[in-house]
RNA sequence: GCCCUCGUAGCUCAGGGGAUAGAGCAUUGGCCUCCGAAGCCAUGUGCGCAGGUUCGAAUCCUGCCGGGGGCACCA
């Protein structure tokens, strides 16, 4: 069995061993023929791709299945039966699941492979200086980070960027509203997080004070014009701001860091250049008094050519300037292989533009792959968009204190002998796992409805359920006083449970391959909850601790296996995995 | 008006063209002298409507109905 694709030391997942195999079969009767192979219920999975080659070659279906049977060499690997109208439904043997078995025992990865070296630019989270982090960050901040940890994971070099806005009109007033305030007031404001009351108290006086608007628009002036004061001033709002996100992150328990905060700002000396390019390869059409590009295909609620603005009829940048100077930047600085915009749903077609313009302009070559991570709303039990009962924002920071006080009250319950600091720590971990895997087990593309109650009440489809699974097999282990050898393991997998844990266990790797192809998280935390659930039916079916040898070894490494692909698997979704709870 | 997106069980959500559409919560009923009951087992109901493509459609296409979003100088 040395030397064969599964047991190579980057493993193959048993999908694609499967395939393989199937792939040659159905070439050799007709070449380019897809096998359908899909996970199913009848055997281990199943290849659906008889029927078509059958009709289209003008063949019985029973009969193809046949040709595709002489071609078809999965010795060692799986049983196959014809079924139905020509499904080939494939049971896995005892042989091959034991060998895959013993390779995850002694491989950290647990099957999943590294990619070739590739560079993913990852642009998330995104707040605006002097604005606090709500609600309308977290999904972009927690999916965003989830796919880094992934890619990451994969062998990627990944640059984080949080765009932050840091850069506008509204500096004028929020500068004037610091000289007011004088400058150690004014940090000290926002160092402890009310940045929403110095926007707010800025924004009153610059409605209601004529003085002060005028004293804002020459402020803006003097910021785009390099003042040296008016930058510093500038500066200490960024800084604040951004040594805030930075606590944010790091009570979310998300990777970003400081360093990855890279405001729109940055991209400003880029943007003349932009322009002289836009105009140089033919793109720039002045209309209106602004200067835009007119992206094909896209038209405005007149049926008219929809404009792409790049600099307005004011002279100032589009926010689109600065995107495109953001493309150009990642691909030819940071050698971008891959560029993802982990942005709401609104946005799309904002962004279908840009990259329209940058493919157009040769900024974005086709071998660089860009696309727009859209996100749906979160939205409030009465299905609008999530606000306090007053009608305020959620602060991100309110949300998790909220549910680590929960999580810290029935932990309270439950009599550990935790010291009072050991439960605060346990009942931080999880209200972050509930926050973040409610937003990540749901399809990000749609909107969905945040309910504290239901995602932190530790019962069902929930982060706590996934963690508690986890610390139960960590149990056993503290329990188990008689030492045992992984190395001695063999997968017999008499009992049903024992056999369908195992399924889900070799299936890791494809699980991983599937939320990382589709950027869609939830495809991992949907396979980790079928993991739990297999676990625990596992659990209650099979005595672990108490059975006789073989047996007790054999059940004790399923659960390490479990344990560490939980672990594996919640830590590349941003969530941590406690050893008790 | 055009474009995007969504419509699956009482509620919240999964479903990568395949066989009887699945979870969780809620309901009802079982299971702790036994490795953690934050658990397990059992329990009824459903693909918005109408066409089409296909051997086969919740899935792809068209139309309609309904929700959300976008459509030139805010980012």
């Amino acid at each position: 069995m040395v030397g064969t694709r599964w047991e190579n030391a980057t493993m193959t997942s048993t999908y694609d061993v499967l395939l393989g195999r199937l792939q040659s079969a159905f070439d050799a009767v007709f070449e380019g023929t897809d096998p359908v192979l899909r996970p199913s219920d009848r055997g281990d999975y199943q290849a659906n791709g008889i029927m078509a080659l059958a009709k289209s070659q003008g063949v019985a279906p029973r009969d193809m299945a046949q040709r595709v049977l002489a071609h078809l060499d999965l010795a060692g690997i799986a049983e196959v039966e014809v079924a139905g109208p020509g499904f080939l439904n494939l049971t896995l043997t005892p042989g091959f699941l034991d060998d895959r078995l013993r390779a995850l025992l002694g491989d950290e990865r647990l099957g999943v492979d590294s990619m070739p070296e590739r560079t993913a630019v990852i642009d998330y989270s995104a707040p605006n200086v002097a604005k606090e982090m709500h609600v309308g960050h977290l999904r972009s901040t927690v999916i965003g980070d989830a796919l880094a940890r992934i890619y990451r994971f994969r062998g990627y070099r990944v640059v984080a960027r949080s765009h932050v806005g840091d850069w506008g009109t509204p500096f004028g007033m929020l500068i004037e509203h610091l000289v007011d305030l004088g400058e150690a007031t004014a940090m000290a404001a926002l160092s402890i997080g009310d940045l929403d009351g110095f926007y707010r108290a800025a924004r009153v006086k610059f409605e209601s004070d004529e003085t002060f608007r005028e004293r804002s628009r020459q402020r803006v002036v003097a910021l785009q014009g390099g003042d040296p004061e008016t930058r510093r001033l500038w500066q200490i709002l960024v800084d604040e701001s951004v040594a805030y996100f930075a606590e944010v992150y790091a009570a979310l328990d998300v990777t970003l860091t400081t360093a990855d905060v890279v405001g729109e700002s940055y991209y400003n000396d880029m943007l003349d250049d932009v322009v002289t390019d836009l105009a140089a390869a033919g793109l720039l059409v002045e209309s209106g008094g602004a200067l835009c590009v007119f992206p094909e295909g896209f038209t405005n609620r007149d049926g008219e050519p929809l404009p792409l603005i790049v600099k307005k009829r004011d002279e100032g940048f589009g926010y689109a300037a600065t995107d495109l100077a953001a493309i150009r930047d990642r691909v030819d600085h940071l050698h971008a292989d891959e560029l993802l915009y982990v942005v709401g749903a609104p946005q799309s077609q904002h962004f279908e533009m840009v990259f329209a313009v940058a493919r157009a302009a040769r900024w974005l070559p086709a071998s660089v792959r860009c696309e727009h991570v859209a996100f749906g709303n979160v939205l409030g039990p009465d299905r609008k968009m999530f606000k306090t009962r007053s009608g305020e924002t959620v602060k991100l920071i309110d949300l998790l204190d909220e549910a680590t006080q929960r999580a810290a009250a029935a932990l309270a319950q439950r009599s550990h002998d935790l010291s009072s600091e050991e439960r605060h720590h346990l009942a931080t971990q999880i209200a972050r796992a509930a926050i973040k895997y409610a937003d990540l087990s749901n399809d990000r593309q749609r909107d969905y409805v945040f309910d504290l109650d239901r995602m932190i009440a530790f019962e069902g489809d929930t982060g706590p359920y996934l963690q508690y699974a986890h610390a139960r097999l960590r149990s056993i282990f503290r329990r188990s006083n008689a030492p045992w050898d992984p190395g001695a393991a063999t997968f017999v997998l008499g009992a049903d449970a024992e056999r369908d844990l195992a399924r889900a266990l070799i299936a890791f790797p494809e699980a991983v391959d599937a939320a990382m192809a589709t950027l869609h998280p939830h495809r991992l935390s949907g396979y980790l909850f079928d993991l739990a659930q297999r676990l625990t039916t596992f659990y209650e079916a099979c005595p672990v601790l108490s059975a006789a040898e073989p047996s007790r070894t054999e059940r004790l490494a399923l659960c390490e296996l479990t344990a560490r692909t939980l672990r594996l698997g919640l830590s590349l979704l941003g969530i941590e995995a406690p050893e008790q709870m």
